[in-house]
DNA sequence: TCTGGGGTCCTATGCCGA
DNA sequence: TCTGTCGGCATAGGACCC
């Protein structure tokens, strides 16, 4: 049996902790660079305005309906992720954290009533940390999804919606009146592809023979079937993997136009994709750039080059991923066009123990490199990120993102620490 | 003016050698 | 020796998630 705990409207939700006043106001929280709006109060949905919407597109109605939006502000949602998790972590013994704002929590252990558990869970978070949450509860992780839905949409539930309470004709309701766009792994695509085909709603995806589901769709949307079915296709990953990619990317505050600020922003890069890197304690046997003009921008000319370079020994080195960024970057790189956006992956992950060494490269000292790193990392960490960098890294970021409505780091810094009773 | 970032997994495709 | 087939592998690209 799983539980499927997921923060309502999160990164708003988080504003609203620590500005009250914000309460039953429309509220949006904008992508990075002020892009489009990511999170959307209840107010601002009621209002018809779509999941990531451009901002700029909305202006109009935002200034309209006294619309408030904010910069991401992502050291206060990791930290108060962080305390969600570990809130929850009291409850389940297995807990799986999906993402930022959602985690599955396994019940088979527990012994009492898991609806009046979701209640008590519902009340401590919200006591705890402000924030408010939804749950469902169910024999497969697909469906629990379904009864956060739920749980979401119908206040009746007071926030918890647990399978196993609805009745029979309750369950064949709720399956004929969902359409198939709100169940787990069904995108747009597959939305439209299922609807040409005469499947509508949940209730059509389960009558569905799984065997043509996997020949004439995929093997994932026949694990849906199966799971929508109370079949349990999908475990509980309590142990989060390692990961098998690293990225780092950023859309840049204004337009770039030289090789020598694609350069500084590459660098950035790298420094930030190697830190995520040595924390899992990986190296990194290839490495890919890319740079590209912006696409919405038809009138201009278009250029987007993705390159990818094996390296001749895994890295987790700062320094030589860099000069291997640098030299792809100076490769594909052309003058003339405006540069929206860069970004690097770090490819082929490996444990960072034992790396083969390379017989005919000299490398510098790997025990004092690693030292370098180690305490690199340390001062960044203590004193904030980008302390301690590379001069490719450069000084003047005129490409940084824009975040034109950033609230204080209300939880992560001592100078920002709210005050009581002002 | 202004359209996010960071992941995973699956499928299709083409190449290689048996 | 030539040709066809098949499995394994790498790669690119698409779809999905939040």
């Amino acid at each position: 049996m799983f539980a499927l705990v997921d923060v309502n409207n999160f990164y708003v939700s988080c504003q609203r902790v620590f500005e009250p006043r914000l309460e039953g106001k429309p509220v949006v929280v904008l992508s990075n660079n002020d892009g489009c709006a990511v999170s959307r109060s209840n107010e601002v949905k009621a209002l018809g305005i779509a999941m990531a919407k451009p901002w700029h597109q909305m202006r109009e109605v935002a200034e309209q309906h006294g619309i408030i939006a904010y910069s991401s502000n992502y050291a206060l949602y990791a930290d108060m992720s962080n305390r969600v998790m570990s809130i929850l972590r009291r409850f389940s013994p297995d807990q799986e954290i999906y993402s930022i704002d959602e985690c599955f929590l396994g019940l088979d252990a527990i012994g009492r009533d898991h609806t009046e558990l979701g209640m008590e869970i519902r009340q401590t978070v919200q006591k705890w940390t402000g924030l408010p949450v939804c749950i469902g509860i169910a024999p497969t992780k697909t469906l629990a999804k379904l009864c956060n839905h739920l749980a979401k949409k119908h206040s009746r539930f007071a926030g918890v919606c647990e399978w196993a309470k609805l009745d029979q004709a309750t369950q064949q309701r709720v399956m004929q009146e969902v359409t198939i766009g709100e169940i787990w792994g069904v995108g747009r695509r597959l939305s439209v592809k299922l609807n040409e085909d005469g499947i509508f709603t949940v209730a059509d995806l389960m009558k569905a023979d799984p065997e043509t589901i996997r020949m004439r769709y995929s093997v994932v949307l026949q694990r849906t079937v199966m799971e929508l079915r109370g079949q349990p296709c999908i475990d509980l990953e309590d142990v989060a993997p390692d990961k098998q990619q690293i990225l780092c990317s950023r859309s840049f505050g204004q337009l770039v136009y030289s090789e020598h600020e694609l350069a500084e922003a590459v660098s950035t890069y790298v420094a930030r994709a190697a830190e995520k890197l040595r924390r899992q304690q990986s190296a990194a046997g290839a490495l890919a750039v890319f740079i590209r003009t912006n696409p919405n921008r038809e009138k201009d000319p278009q250029y987007s080059k993705h390159v990818l370079v094996p390296l001749s020994q895994p890295s987790d080195d700062t320094l030589q991923l860099t000069k291997a960024a640098l030299w792809v970057l100076k490769r594909i790189y052309k003058p003339g066009y405006a540069y929206a956006k860069a970004g690097v992956m770090l490819l082929e992950l490996q444990p960072n123990t034992g790396i083969q060494g390379h017989l005919f490269l000299e490398s510098a000292d790997p025990i004092k490199r690693a030292n370098l790193n180690e305490t690199m990392d340390k001062i960044n960490r203590q004193w904030g990120r980008g302390t301690l960098r590379l001069a490719s890294a450069g000084f003047n970021h005129g490409w940084k993102m824009r975040q034109n409505n950033l609230s204080p780091c209300w939880t992560t810094k001592w100078a920002d620490l709210p005050v009581a009773g002002g």
